[in-house]
DNA sequence: CGCTCTCCCCGCCGCGCGCGGGAGGTCCGG
DNA sequence: CCGGACCTCCCGCGCGCGGCGGGGAGAGCG
């Protein structure tokens, strides 16, 4: 079964060369060639293929709009690969957030593309290095800063990390009370502990250190109640 | 110039697999084996591999534990690339921490594991595509969350968006007011104007309202003052 | 020119919060 | 056995906070 593929870039050269090398797999067939945003939306709706090669940078429409477009409206589930020669964050976001499979950049040896395409028709995803490499130290950077201030953490006792967690969550003191089954002047007392073993001053002041040292995170609960 | 390899794991038969596979390739090298992070350290201080292939659950020390030792002695820049059988999100996060460059399942094909090497030793990257996955989804979310939530910001004045943001720092109603140059009676009603705007109660939950739309984010500011 | 709307500013009142201090209970380890 | 850590609860005081009402300046409009 090949893997019908529509090419999408609005330099002609570009794209007949991404053409010319996927011609050379034989389990790969581009369908059709797209030169800015509204003619790839146009092709992928009129042959249905499997994976569409996309660049960013196109008149009309760019590609990320495009991407969009086209898994919003889809019903049979193409695939969608990002094909940049810039990287930088904003891209990147808007990007994985139009639901694109994959984002690698323009300086990958030529063999590497089918390789890719077959990944991404195969319901694999994939990053180029760089951005992995970043997401990595982002992630690094988000635990390290954690660390120093989670290091304060346990300073604190068990019940009072519990109480900390409640108040994060934008509970009030009776209501914590409620919720853990203790006194509403009991509560009081922990979150006074917590104030002064975290040198904090308002139950705010310990959201954003909760927030600060990762205890929580944001997307894990609701806010509107 | 040959690739020096530790291969690390407490199973012989799997750890021995591993070895003849890499033996195929010229340009790689197994210069060393452990059976535990013990020895995976002592390996890499004696050999001084380019790359060390580890797995996680092993006896004496976890491979998670021997990465973090290795790369915060050595000195020679050695790339360690996890290899284990499952990824629950607490090992992905704990190994990109420890500062492994890749981190990869044991379900690949055979012959990827040599590009894989080669990748890591040049100072790429790499992910499992289902964690890469995951991570896709997780910011996907994010910014969708945030999206819904970054909506009922444009309800707000451009006065009010200020005054989240310097609630959000924890500054009281006083602090506030004399950073903005207004009275203290002034913050008060433009806090109570964005309460009821949001649908929210406290200030503290306007801190929250603030992280979970992405206003503030964490690792922005200090905390301890 | 009036009318309305928005934004920004202010003052008064009740309440929850934070502070200081004290006290009884259990569990654990020296 | 006795000290120490932890959890629980009580009281009273002062202040910051949130709710409510109101006023003034500017913009858009008939």
């Amino acid at each position: 079964m090949t893997i019908r593929v529509v090419v999408a870039d609005d330099q002609a050269l570009v794209r007949r060369g991404f053409v010319m090398i996927l011609r050379i797999h034989p389990d790969i067939e581009v369908v059709a060639e797209a030169g800015n945003g509204l003619e790839a939306v146009e092709a992928a709706h009129r042959h249905r293929p499997d994976v569409i090669l996309m660049d960013i940078r196109m008149p009309e429409m760019d590609g990320l709009e495009a991407t969009s477009r086209i898994l919003a409206e889809a019903d049979w589930g193409p695939k969608v690969l990002i094909l940049t020669t810039f990287d930088p964050d904003e891209y990147v976001y808007k990007a994985l957030r139009s639901g694109a499979s994959a984002f690698v950049l323009k300086d990958i040896p030529p063999e590497q593309l089918a390789t890719s395409v077959r990944t991404v028709a195969e319901g694999g995803t994939l990053l180029a290095p760089s951005i992995t490499r970043r997401f990595i130290d982002r992630f690094a950077q988000r635990r390290t800063v954690n660390a120093a201030l989670a290091a304060r953490l346990d300073r604190l006792t068990g019940r009072e990390r519990e109480i900390v967690i409640a108040v994060a969550w934008g509970a009030s003191n009776a209501e914590i009370a409620g919720q853990l089954v203790i006194g509403a002047a009991t509560v009081k007392s922990h979150v006074s502990s917590i104030l002064t073993k975290l040198g904090l001053r308002d139950r705010v002041q310990i959201v954003i250190f909760a927030y600060e040292s990762g205890l929580v995170e944001a997307g894990e609960h609701d806010v509107g109640h």
